[in-house]
DNA sequence: TAAAAATACTCCATAGGTATTTTAT
DNA sequence: ATAAAATACCTATGGAGTATTTTTA
């Protein structure tokens, strides 16, 4: 069996075309560097060395293997380096998920921030509802997660990266647009337009909690899957919606964003992966997200 | 040290994702290969596998490093296809000297042919004198040479590729091209153009003595290095010259060649090499020439 | 508790050392 | 006569085997 002992004798060897000198350099006695050349010839099945006994000298193919010799441990050094580079987390490749709305918050910066830090990371990037990027997460697909909140998953860490009050979106000649700020009551005989459940769950029991604190239950006409949609549907004066004020970067016109008068809870989004797979990749993408988290504030049409 | 069988064990592993099922591919136990494994980590300076010592995964770097093996060992099969080849001949390369002259008469015949033998052979062709090509023949620079005999060295072996008659080549409208054969004593006060004797000694020599016999010394008023320039000379009726009969193969105007009337030895061109050192690509060379040089007649005015 | 990897130890194959011979200059 | 590689033989490192422990699902 050929090992890189073998190689590295024969590189010597051919180097010096001398096999005192070739050991010496080897730090070893020259009969065992003669023995083991022997051995990678017969390996080899040609020989390597014209020997006369007195000059020693590099047969055609000796030539050429030698030269091919070279091109092995160039490549073992690149392994090495690259694998080395790797476990430093500066290169490789990273799987993120994200909801649809973070694409229009705390995304950008983020991404932008870690291709700066990070060039020769390769980033996959997956448009997910938060349980799509569950599922694919425990299944080792993806790195990290953008979500929306709850998540109570024991093998997950997670980090809330974004928080912003929720928001009613009104088309432009609604009556209710000429306030500065929107009463939930009001909405009571509206149109709704939701997420469906399944996607957004958070989002979902969010908005229809704080309908019931409102004493009503909002009259859903239609669902649509990406916010889009909704703003769209909303311009479109099929309904209203109650969404995360970010949504206000979409800049769709026809649409009106309305602040709620009552105290809302929070909509988030939140940073997860797996607590034992933190890959120096994943540690270096969630450095740069917590360096970037303090200069966030929650954008808030109160204060 | 880092040796192949660390890289197989890990490929294995790496494939396999159990030690256990490594091991038995292998044909070995399962604790060396743990052994054998971490060693190679220690030797790396980075973590391969996750150990959850339930679960085995290849860590981010491990990923990387696994495909950079496979390159190193696809480069080792190449290494070793690449040197049988060698050792048969079929590929490698070949530095042929030859003097100016072969390369109107044999020369080309046998480059294509080699050339067609064995395609993976790449040609360094070299225009030299024949002393010239002894001193790097010996030097190893070159592999075989076309010179004009005579050749006494013990070292090299030959073999003769051409021979061809000596003519004179005239001016056009000299006198004596009006004849179908020339005398050599008629020559007697002609201006001869000649090579340098260092040059070429065994052509230099044979003219010398050929003159010598038909009781004259001839009056040298010009040397030339390349045949070339030699006829040039005699179309310009500075002199005549006693060449080999294929530098009518140059078809230069303003130039006639007539045999001599004399018995003339002929000028030979000798394919040699050295003895001890016939590589499978100076064998094949030689095979090809072998091939060749029945087909060869010497050709001959008189005939 | 069952499956899988890690540890602990033991052994022997072989890489490498020493002494000597062979051969070519 | 000398320098250099090959041969013969010996030594001991470390790779591989067996038995056992540890760990987690």
């Amino acid at each position: 069996m050929i090992e890189l002992r073998h190689l590295r004798y024969f590189m010597a060897v051919a180097e010096e075309l001398h096999f005192g000198r070739a050991a010496e350099r080897l730090h070893m006695a020259q009969p065992p560097l003669s023995q083991q050349i022997r051995q990678l010839e017969t390996e080899l099945g040609f020989d390597l060395f014209h020997r006369t006994r007195r000059r020693v000298e590099l047969t055609e193919a000796g030539q050429i293997f030698f030269k091919e010799c070279r091109k092995i441990f160039q490549q073992l050094d690149l392994a090495i380096q690259k694998g080395q580079q790797a476990s430093r987390g500066e290169i490789g490749q990273l799987s993120i998920g994200f909801v649809s709305s973070a694409a229009y918050n705390v995304l950008p910066e983020i991404l932008q921030s870690f291709r700066t830090q990070a060039p020769d990371v390769t980033l996959e990037l997956q448009e997910l509802t938060s349980d799509q990027q569950l599922t694919r997460l425990r299944a080792g697909r993806l790195d990290v997660g953008f979500v929306r909140p709850p998540m109570t998953d024991e093998q997950f860490a997670s980090m809330t990266v974004f928080q912003e009050d929720l928001a009613v979106a009104l088309p432009a000649h609604h009556p209710l647009a000429a306030e500065a700020m929107v009463p939930l009551r009001s909405l009571a005989s509206e149109p709704f337009i939701l997420f469906p459940r399944p996607l957004a769950p958070g989002l979902y029991d969010q908005i229809i909690s704080l309908c019931q604190r409102a004493d009503f239950s909002p009259r859903v006409v239609q669902e649509a899957i990406q916010m889009q949609t909704i703003v769209s549907l909303v311009a479109a004066e099929i309904g209203v919606a109650i969404v995360p004020l970010s949504l206000e970067n979409l800049k769709r016109t026809g649409v009106i964003y309305r602040p709620l008068q009552e105290e809302t809870p929070q909509a988030a989004i939140a940073l997860i992966w797996q607590k034992e797979q933190v890959s120096p990749t994943i540690q270096r993408f969630l450095d740069v997200v917590k360096a970037i988290i303090p200069a966030q504030h929650s954008p808030n049409l109160k204060g």
